[in-house]
DNA sequence: TGACGAAATGTAATCGATTACCTAATTTAG
DNA sequence: CTAAATTAGGTAATCGATTACATTTCGTCA
């Protein structure tokens, strides 16, 4: 408010100097090296590393002679900071230890690759990126377009909401659960639907007190599931106990916390479903070590058939999912966005891709309601 | 061979030109643009996001104003490309899936983010990196280091190996196993010892006939478990028999495959030692579909005790690495070569963790040679 | 008070690849 | 055979941040 000081001008102009010595250990080879040895402007060089069909046979062939020569690779960093992209996409996952996210992360490579692209994962349990960051990497391009799968914390909705609307291009890997959301094309199974035939299942096994292992509060990932089965239960009709839901943080630790406290539960469920397999093991766990049997005593039921739904003992039912289609078609969407961005106005069509419902050991009649210790 | 067509050389010098529209669609807000609002020169602005001390209080404050009104920030891929390094950590390892590695990267990220490094994850097995583009960025400094986890194929010792030597810190997550890779510092557990003590516990329970599901052949990961179990056998004397060794591939289904060629040899081996918990999963799940009892007919060590070997039934008797720990110690090892690197001269010393062997329910005595089907 | 050193800023070169724009050479068309 | 069109290739600007070097502004000390 007071005096503010002027900023000083005029330092005067001096005489061009000649080239200043690079303060690099490690100069490295460049297009200017390579142009010379061939004798060429580092525009043709350019040009041949970028397959410019305006460049003749022979010279062509000199430039790449002279490449092959210097052992010459182009400098990733000038170029992406040139062509302002990167060819990478950033992928952000509530857990990459999940088998579930691990093989659909096996689909985002595969796909990646084939499209000239690299991915750069960002685990928000591992904490690799904070919302900041990944903003940054939007606005600076560090990543040409962002792959969400059901992390809602600590930043999804952050990121998606409602800072400067960028062009950058966001697909979400799961259901767009909020209105906001609704604005990016997603990719996912329908939830729902999954989560109230495997609902289902336990009450056309004769169960009627059934509980949801669900992950964590807003977790997008788990909403719908949560969803259907609340769903299921209440179409079932008034011959239901009302469903209990506790929270068990998709993990082996609070999936175990979670099913002991249900199984404290006076009118204890005879039936548990899970947000998904990982919480299902920890459940499975957790009600064997209390002295219960699966599915004699207690029926489970898991989502996403991960490799270890099959081998664990007993053996899973599940909602299996096309984990690496899910990540095959991510990256195909995003990459149709890039390549050529969508008109603001008008909303994506979700892609829903198939789940099947997957029975095996861990789900049973019932038991008859005397027989409970 | 021929008359080779000389290039022609000659175009006319031009006039300089005015400033050219830039062709980038969203022109970004910079340095320029902050150091206008601010009245100040570009280098002044840098000098204040980097915290140089040569600003006046007055200056700061006012570039800091510009920098929030226009809410700036810096473009990395420029400040990269211009400071020639990324802050950035590439951690190549086999397979992201395993829970293990997961452990291991939780400690990675920890640690690189406290020392305000990122981290770029390669997994081969997914293959998301050619040996080819690791080179690359070796080169063109995309990474500032790279961490290599126990991955010999595709490509660890391709890049590893003769090739021009560069100054690019490498740091071996696991044993380095072969002269070549001895020049470069390693963080691990003492494999040899921590198998020759599984084996030990068997061979202690009274199993004669021991067997060893390897990874795949010449695996860094466990190629020292092998060993260290070959020589625990030998060890233990002539009573022994002698030892077998198939290829588990370190995956549930290969490791089911080995099992269950182990269960129809004709002198069926009474107990074995697993390369890692994964396979240990994969070789349990098979001897039990075969019908065999675990520990009753068969006891099954595993190794790295990964957040299953405790769940899954029987519970695992496993050996205990400090997963986080080695994550951790290997970025602090890189980083002391990033910061300050070491002459080549002399071997570094390789950092030894420790090990523990978690006896659960998976292993027991040795069954009488009679009471065997 | 003048000289000198330190502190604060400005100027412009630089990193390496790309590309807009230009020129020269060659071909095609008429 | 000339004009127009096409092709090949060079020149130099550009991306944005950093920083070597130059310059200016102060204080300080003799």
């Amino acid at each position: 408010m007071a005096s503010q000081k002027i900023p000083k001008t005029g330092n005067a102009p001096q005489e061009p100097r000649k080239r200043r010595a690079s303060n690099r250990e490690t100069p490295s080879v460049s297009t200017r090296d390579v142009a010379q040895l061939a004798g060429v402007s580092t525009a043709s060089v350019s040009r041949c590393i970028n397959n410019s069909n305006k460049l003749s046979i022979q010279t062509r062939e000199r430039i790449m002679a002279a490449i092959k020569k210097l052992s010459y690779t182009p400098n990733p960093l000038a170029r992406d900071f040139r062509r302002g992209r990167t060819n990478m996409l950033l992928v952000v996952l509530p857990s990459i230890g999940d088998p579930f996210f691990t093989d659909v992360m096996r689909g985002v490579h595969e796909e990646a690759r084939k499209r000239g692209y690299g991915v750069i994962i960002s685990d928000t349990q591992l904490n690799s990126l904070t919302a900041n960051e990944v903003e940054t990497m939007l606005i600076s391009r560090q990543a040409d377009g962002i792959i969400l799968f059901g992390t809602a914390s600590p930043f999804g909705n952050e990121i998606l909401g409602t800072r400067s609307r960028r062009a950058i291009p966001i697909v979400i890997g799961c259901e767009a659960i909020t209105p906001e959301l609704a604005q990016y094309a997603s990719v996912h199974i329908d939830n729902i639907q999954a989560a109230r035939e495997a609902t289902n299942h336990l009450i056309g096994l004769g169960h009627r007190n059934i509980a949801f292992i669900a992950g964590v509060p807003g977790s997008l990932l788990t909403a719908d599931r949560e969803k259907g089965f609340r769903l299921a239960v209440d179409a079932a009709g008034v011959r239901m106990d009302q469903p209990v839901v506790v929270d068990g943080g998709l993990n082996i630790e609070g999936a175990g916390q979670a099913a002991r406290r249900l199984l404290a539960m006076k009118s204890r469920p005879t039936a548990i479903f899970c947000a998904n397999d990982e919480t299902a093991i920890g459940a499975a766990h957790a009600i064997i070590e209390s002295g219960f049997r699966i599915p004699e005593d207690m029926s489970l039921v898991g989502f996403d058939d991960t490799r270890y739904a099959g081998v664990m003992r007993p053996a899973l039912t599940t909602i299996r999912q096309p984990a690496e289609e899910i990540g095959v078609r991510s990256v195909q969407s995003i990459c149709r966005e890039i390549e050529n961005p969508r008109k603001k106005a008008h909303m994506p069509v979700p892609e829903i891709v198939p789940h099947q419902l997957i029975v095996r050991e861990s789900t049973g009649p019932a038991p008859a309601a005397k027989s409970r210790r």
